[in-house]
DNA sequence: ACCTGAACACCGTTCAAGT
DNA sequence: ACCTGAACACCGTTCAAGT
């Protein structure tokens, strides 16, 4: 069409992208400063301002790019309640498996083109349950909440026993722990990391999406019950 | 007792986190520097390394600092489901007013012993709901990771209503979405932003914690049904 | 429009030496 | 044991200038 003006672009946002993803892969997320990856790219710091706002949206263009070629869509089974857990599942295996994905949940939500197929079938599986759309809306969110948090707790918990030094500090206070005072506690502190350690994420899910189920009065397609 | 050998110290650890709450308290979290923090303490930043082993030990001990200042005790009702709902509201609306959590609780869980009583309250309810005491930490561990990711959540949502030059991205996903592959997202996808800012917390944790105790049968000091 | 070079205003932490 | 000074090895970003 028409001649672009001005000078043209030596480098692009897809190719700075695809150079910080490659820095991430290989060294973790830590190394990836700006002045790394423009030394990568044969650049120089500043020109990547003019193709990302800062590196925090980096970050976050970072994630739609993982999402985009990660996130398999998984078979959908005909309960609508059991297709809310499986794809609830789906998402949380494949962001599990990037260790980074704690840097950049804090700064954004994951809302690329590619998780809205997700989002989609979980509000149809709600809907289908019985909620309206606006309702699903929020149980979708409970279960990203949920998501996130058992992601992020995860990630943490496997940083401090990978710094096995750490124990001392939790585990006194669970040691100190006065069983006439706490008893519940008590009972399960000398167990807690062991308990804590296991991957529980799958009960808790299908507990909220129970929750979140219970008592709506299901139709859109679904099986129905006397009204 | 006996006489301590080696120099006597001029700072102390307390000093170092009361003088590490105030900064952050006054100018925020990114203010809080180890240089920054030795200034103000009248010493240099090396002589911090000898009452923190590093910036992520002292946020932990300002989070922990925090929860003993800050968590009061709610009333506790009567019904064990609502006991855990109102605890778990209560740990909540504390950390969600103080804005750094984010930072913290990406590093470390929120374990103290003024948090203690709080995991207490809610044990004893899932337990008097009928849990089994392994459950009854399975199940606390999901109301955390529920309240966690709630906080995370809205915090990054904060922060990007706060900037506010930035909704063209997420709003132009959500205009671009296909009303015929994504029918449930088409129907929101002009109020998402609207939908998503409400607070619905406690709805989604009512419908967890009934998930969590639904089917066991009650027990442990509460009513009693039918066997 | 796109890129460069230099500079600004910082970081957390290690190390060797002092008291 | 506790503290200091200097140094290491960096950061993200702004600004003014070039093409």
């Amino acid at each position: 069409m028409s001649q672009r003006k001005g000078r043209p672009p030596r480098i692009s946002r897809a190719e700075v992208v695809e150079t910080a993803r490659r820095i991430v892969d290989e060294e973790g997320v830590d190394r990836l400063t700006m002045r790394r990856l423009a030394k990568e790219i044969g650049s120089t710091p500043m020109a990547l301002y003019h193709h990302v706002r800062d590196k925090e949206r980096l970050l976050v263009l970072l994630l739609d790019d993982y999402a985009a070629r990660n996130m398999h869509r998984p078979e959908l089974p005909d309960d609508p309640r059991e297709r809310v857990v499986v794809v609830a599942a789906a998402i949380r295996r494949t962001l599990a498996a990037c260790p980074w994905i704690v840097e950049v949940l804090t700064a954004d939500d994951l809302m690329s083109e590619a998780a809205l197929w997700f989002v989609e079938q979980i509000m149809d599986g709600l809907i289908e349950c019985g909620l309206a759309p606006d309702e699903a809306v929020h149980g979708y969110r409970a279960v990203w909440y949920y998501t996130v948090g058992e992601m992020i707790v995860r990630a943490a918990g496997e940083r401090r026993r990978a710094d096995d030094d750490r124990p001392t500090y939790r585990e006194r206070v669970f040691a100190e722990v006065d069983a006439a005072e706490l008893p519940r506690v008590a009972l399960v502190a000398r167990r807690w990391a062991e308990l804590t350690a296991e991957d529980t994420y799958l009960d808790g899910l299908r507990a909220l999406v129970d929750g979140l189920t219970a008592g709506a009065r299901p139709g859109g397609g679904g099986e129905r019950r006397t009204p």
